[in-house]
DNA sequence: AATACGGGGAT
DNA sequence: ATCCCAGTATT
């Protein structure tokens, strides 16, 4: 399809959202933008991009800052490693690459956190290089536009996808080309309810002529979720309290908690004098239930060494999990 | 080739 | 309740 470039830019330079990052060429707002961004959605991560350019105008502030700094920043917007990666980026960047930004797709591709879709972002967006991204939007787009059944989640529809992309992607504005898929399959070409009458591609969408829209794209995956029982146990003399840090290979990485107690009886859990002074709070995550509950128990025990014992004030400096935060919102609302 | 990794919003 | 989001790293 010769057009297809030339349509989608031309409909993306009037219809475009204004977004933060959006006009600026600086690898570094890009980098950050397209972290911030992997599996969020633009309303989503909006704030933060602001937030970390607020306190990080440029990488050299970022490696200067700390991890847990980063952390607290990210605080509430998941997928931590994101964070960790992001830092130890600026860090490596910084100290080993003198402070330059590496500037082609197969350089990007060695960063901590930076896949072939966030490589070809960057490169195409900061530096005009020809190369495709391929994201949930894109498959969506093209998964309709082509009328292709092969699963995006199989290993055969990730290489069929891109090299489609691959294809399609012009030596003119390949950042402009790239965001302009994106953004139709944000706004126009979206999983339910496409708005296809005002799509710049309707008179060539194979999957729109054929009426088989909502079958596109095919997905083989099964997501599974598990259930978990976490009870944490809030050591609370008014002043401090305890706090540990999660180290184990798991969810929330190096963020902040109470001490846990994992299992699902609490019965067998918990042990005698301990009572519950807040109803049990039911998170759910996308591939995981975490069933939280809190205890309170006001007594400072003898410390482990890998507990941590601050006062109350300044738990705030920590980097808590969202589920942790939303607790302690709803404790001070009480009071 | 599968699975782990968050949290929020839409349906 | 399920799906999906401007995906990547690990197993």
């Amino acid at each position: 399809m010769d057009n297809f470039s030339p349509s989608i830019r031309s409909w993306f330079r009037l219809n475009h959202r204004r977004l933060p990052w959006r006009g600026s060429k600086d690898p570094y707002i890009i980098w950050l933008s397209e972290i911030i961004l992997q599996q969020t959605r633009v309303e989503q991560g909006k704030p933060y991009f602001q937030r970390f350019t607020d306190h990080f105008p440029d990488i050299q502030s970022l490696a200067n800052a700390s991890e847990q700094e980063v952390l607290n920043l990210w605080q509430g917007l998941g997928y931590y490693s994101r964070a960790r990666n992001l830092h130890a980026t600026a860090k490596h960047i910084s100290e080993n690459l003198n402070a330059c930004f590496p500037n082609s797709y197969r350089e990007l591709l060695k960063l901590k956190g930076v896949g072939p879709y966030t490589a070809a972002a960057i490169s195409s967006i900061a530096f005009d290089e020809k190369a495709a991204v391929v994201d949930g939007n894109v498959y969506r787009v093209l998964s309709r536009v082509f009328d292709i059944a092969t699963p995006i989640d199989s290993t055969q529809g990730k290489k069929e996808f891109q090299q489609l992309a691959d294809e399609l992607i012009t030596d003119e504005d390949p950042g402009d080309h790239n965001q302009a898929i994106m953004e139709l399959g944000a706004t126009i070409c979206t999983p339910s309810n496409p708005d296809c009458g005002h799509c710049p591609l309707n008179d060539k969408c194979l999957a729109y002529a054929r009426g088989v829209i909502s079958a596109r794209p095919v997905k083989q995956g099964k997501t599974k979720t598990r259930d978990r029982y976490f009870h944490y146990l809030v050591f609370d003399n008014d002043a401090e309290t305890i706090i540990v840090k999660r180290t184990e290979k798991d969810i929330w990485q190096h963020l902040f908690q109470f001490p846990l107690l994992e299992g699902e009886s609490i019965e067998e859990l918990l042990p005698n004098g301990f009572h519950s002074v807040s109803p049990t709070i039911k998170h759910i995550l996308s591939h995981q239930r975490i069933y939280a509950r809190f205890y309170h128990y006001n007594f400072i025990p003898e410390l482990d060494d890998s507990w941590k014992k601050i006062k109350w004030s300044d738990i705030e400096d920590h980097p808590l999990p969202a589920l942790i935060d939303k607790y302690l919102e709803s404790v001070r609302a009480e009071n």
